[in-house]
DNA sequence: TGGATAATTTTACGCGCGTAAAAAAATTTA
DNA sequence: TAAATTTTTTTACGCGCGTAAAATTATCCA
């Protein structure tokens, strides 16, 4: 920097301003080192800079599956807004496992980072381990919420798309069964039970309820296996079946195609499927999936928007802030 | 680490010593050192280390786009290979976009990694910025080959993986036609086509293309929407056809699943259908995709050790390798 | 037990930059 | 044009660590 200073006829500490903050420096100074910088195409050792920089510019994002498309899009939103604002992120995924979400918090812890934005597993994180974490680095919580951690939740209203969709297929067949894991992981998922069980009483229906045994994120695989084992065993008392998540949804649809039900709705169908999230693949399936769009775009901006205002504001948040976004009911061929 | 090397009763320039090579010392010193370390829970400014090491730890991983679960895959594989050599991964997505892959080669040169694996973007990447990055960056190419560019390159086989799936369509049924995007961006589908015309012209048989229009990285859209429009076109002169990747595959089998067109082998079915490439989803479409698997597991292995070999040598190789690993034909019941 | 060898300590410098304080220069305002 | 204000320069220190060289200590082998 003291080379590229001098040549350029600057002073050194007058260019480091200039990199902090182009603003701060006097635009005909901002002028000559924007020339010189086209000359000599100097950068500064980003190391040396953050060790010096009590605060990086540095912003974590942890997903907890990255291999799930899902995750890979809202990741991709949220990176976008993150280079627009001046920052660098750091994504990680926790693949599903509570040992690497740990370590991805440690990874972040060394990284200093300015605040992060942290997709926990839910049910399966380390909650002690988090917890800690969010004390020491200002933290937002999106998609899954745990309780009372983290500065702020950012996520959807599965009270209202799972009322809206059971609402829709109520109004247009048989009230739906629910197809979801015995013991899921995502704290989602349970919202999404108790939500679809308080909807079909309000429509003054009972709710019934297909469990799925497995664990792990493979949820096309367990959708898949148990959907077979379900629809051998004749346990589906409807012939509409609302599913907690689309990858759920994708491995029942395969399921049911190769027992051969026809999967649709109107007559000449066996069965009505419908999933949630309007997973990216859920408009390729057999037939086109029914489900409900999550706003992840909206997650996106907000859960960033509001760690930007916790990095500026530099103190913490006096009580935690939760927002939910509504989802869109996305009407295609399976239901 | 003065304060940390003080009250563990050793001197900081050992206890340096002990955080880079925890061998280097002697292990009456190690025991001590780590019995320290649990009481005070010191750990080196990841900033400082890297300013003052020349060669850092990074290992920077570029994949073209993420939301691709056969890339995610891929990308989780090489970054637990990375870690347990001792090095931390970096991992960036090109998303599809040119302009993007020339920021991630900027990132990754600002982190000064030891080494870099990059599977560019192919047609698309600016080849001037890749070469210019690997003079400077020892970089292995995967995935997607440009020639003369980087150490080495890893990847897959088409002419053996192209011929092995010919073979077992024309040995089966008719032979394929060969359905692929007009203008594909991916070396390895340039790759397969002439594998392909040569694999049928091997048989006995003369090729036919199904050109795919579109750009960008939506293949299952593509895949659908100019599927349903040769079908309409009834411009598809075989009952066998052969997808230059899976995400073609699943887009044309939501288009045949649309028109009616039952896909599968033997009799009572219109079309066999089969792609390449084994990804995540293709055992849940409808019907499961026959298809190839690459050995994405050896290339990611074959990959990180070459890179090592690399790193360790500090010195260029001779002459550029280029190591491609044969793929194995999934046979499900979609062709 | 006495060297030979290996490991550690002491001392010191440098990495590339942020940043504070005081002095100097440039710009704006009256 | 002189004074007030803003910006830049000069000077200097510190961040946390790697690492080199020489001196010291510990360990090993015969």
């Amino acid at each position: 920097m003291q080379e590229f200073a001098t040549v350029s006829g600057i002073s050194r500490p007058t260019v480091s301003k200039y990199f902090n903050d182009p603003g701060s420096v006097r635009a005909s100074t901002r002028k000559r080192i924007e020339a010189a910088l086209e000359q000599y195409d100097y950068r500064p050792n980003i190391y040396a800079v953050n060790q010096n920089r009590h605060l990086t510019k540095n912003i974590g994002i942890v997903v907890p599956y990255l291999a799930d498309p899902f995750f890979a899009e809202i990741a991709r939103n949220i990176e976008r807004l993150c280079i627009e604002a001046g920052f660098r992120p750091i994504l990680l995924s926790s693949h599903g496992d509570r040992a690497q979400e740990i370590d991805n918090l440690a990874t972040l812890r060394s990284i200093k980072p300015a605040g992060v934005l942290l997709a926990p597993l839910g049910r399966w994180s380390d909650r002690t381990a988090v917890e800690d974490f969010c004390e020491d680095v200002p933290t937002i919580l999106f998609d899954s919420n745990i309780e009372g951690v983290g500065e702020a939740f950012i996520g959807s209203d599965n009270n209202q798309s799972i009322d809206l969709i059971v609402e829709y297929l109520c109004r247009t067949g048989e009230p739906p069964s629910f197809f979801e894991m015995r013991n899921p992981a995502n704290p989602n998922a349970r919202k999404r039970r108790s939500a679809y069980k308080a909807s079909m009483q309000a429509h003054g229906h009972t709710a019934h309820f297909l469990k799925a045994n497995g664990e792990g994120w493979g949820f096309e695989e367990i959708g898949y296996r148990e959907g077979m084992r379900m629809i051998d065993a004749r346990r589906i008392p409807s012939n509409t079946i609302l599913c907690s998540n689309d990858r759920l949804a994708i491995g029942f649809l395969a399921a049911a195609y190769e027992k051969g039900m026809r999967v649709g709705r109107g007559p000449g169908f066996a069965l009505r499927v419908a999933g949630h999230d309007d997973h990216p693949f859920s408009r390729y399936t057999c037939p086109k999936l029914t489900t409900i769009a999550q706003d992840y775009s909206a997650i996106a901006k907000t859960s960033m928007e509001e760690l930007l205002a916790l990095i500026g504001s530099k103190e913490r948040r006096q009580e935690r802030l939760t927002t939910l976004f509504a989802g869109d009911l996305i009407m295609r061929e399976s239901a």
